[in-house]
DNA sequence: CGGCGGATTGATGTACATCAAGATATGTGG
DNA sequence: CCACATATCTTGATGTACATCAATCCGCCG
């Protein structure tokens, strides 16, 4: 990615803890941000107190950059994470349409995944995409059960019993309910597109 | 919008028919395109035949630009509509990031509308999204019931019968199944943000 | 006028939410 | 390092919003 050389020379890098705020919704969208360490979530309240979560970033991935002057979505650690962020006057065009590309896929995938599937093929697609990640079969899992359900838009239980029904049938085994590897690969991929 | 300057000078103006494809899943993707009348909705299908709406476009409206060589959604006209293409070379970076930074604004939108709300939420969403476009309180609905359901995720059965019921309640009246106005807005409006 | 795709309406089933305890993990101060 | 406190996760019982299945109705075009 050749935004790194940029991000290395610019700007300041930033501290958050576990839960901590990094931006919050209607702030002004100044800056776009990459994550050098830990993960972020971005995150809308509505009126009634549901939560709905944009993403998830990881380090190396942009974000932060949105399409209204005032943010849409507030960004937070979701543990211990450093940051480094680039004000929008000094990133070039090619960093912004690279960013924008990229979060307009992410949301298209994420739009592929909420809607009219059921809780075992979104949960399914999400443990493939967190794979995806990491190195073979093994993968951590930073967010909180909470955090996956506002994403998927499920209730936190139906999270967790789909999650157990999985691990009764082997097809993925949890080392800790942080940490899990994929036993039945195939089987995940079959559930995930049905 | 700039863009139309652009759109005025390159490239062909092309006309469809009602359910047309303008372009497929799978395509490589080396235009966007402009609507001038009539209207669009992208589309993705997934093995088991659901459908998925990723967005409607109006005249002025640009769509067509994704962030993988392939395209993911499929474009087909809803009704007649006469359409400009612009090759993605010939594009400026201006016209790209526009386009970008409006597509990622309303992707989150829409997934703002899929995650864990009620059909009466979303529907009422729906309405008054498409009510800003038109003149004052009234609007043309031109996509069908399934149409509207796929894009909000719902069953179109479902669809069609909150309809019934904001009419029962005076909410909205439709003059045909195509058209209808807003008669209660702010009921509407509560209806949507609960 | 007759036929056909889209829309409405009704009856029934089910996946998931909600409510409610427990169990496990995480952290803090003694 | 342990004991307590608090957050997070799991598990169970029950309710409900919406899907599904199945007619019937309506508007549109030939």
């Amino acid at each position: 990615m050749p935004v790194r050389a940029w991000t290395q020379t610019l700007d300041l890098a930033l501290t958050y803890g576990s839960g901590q705020q990094i931006y919050a919704e209607g702030d002004r969208a100044h800056s776009v941000y990459t994550v050098v360490s830990g993960a972020v979530r971005t995150v809308r309240h509505s009126a009634d107190g549901r939560r709905q979560i944009g993403g998830f970033y990881y380090p190396g991935e942009l974000f932060g950059l949105e399409a209204e002057e005032e943010r849409l979505f507030a960004a937070e650690a979701i543990r211990p994470t450093r940051i480094r962020s680039i004000r929008r006057e000094t990133a070039t065009q090619r960093v912004i349409i690279e960013t924008a590309l990229q979060e307009l896929s992410r949301a298209n995938q994420h739009l592929a995944m909420l809607g009219r599937r059921s809780a075992e093929e979104k949960i399914a697609s999400f443990l493939l995409d967190l794979a995806l990640a990491g190195p073979a079969h093994q993968a951590a899992l930073p967010m909180s059960r909470q955090d996956m359900a506002d994403y998927l838009g499920l209730a936190l239980e139906t999270v967790s019993r789909v999650l157990g029904r999985f691990q009764e049938e082997e097809i993925v085994v949890f080392a800790s309910c942080r940490e899990f590897s994929i036993i039945k690969r195939f089987r995940l991929l079959r559930l995930a597109s049905a």
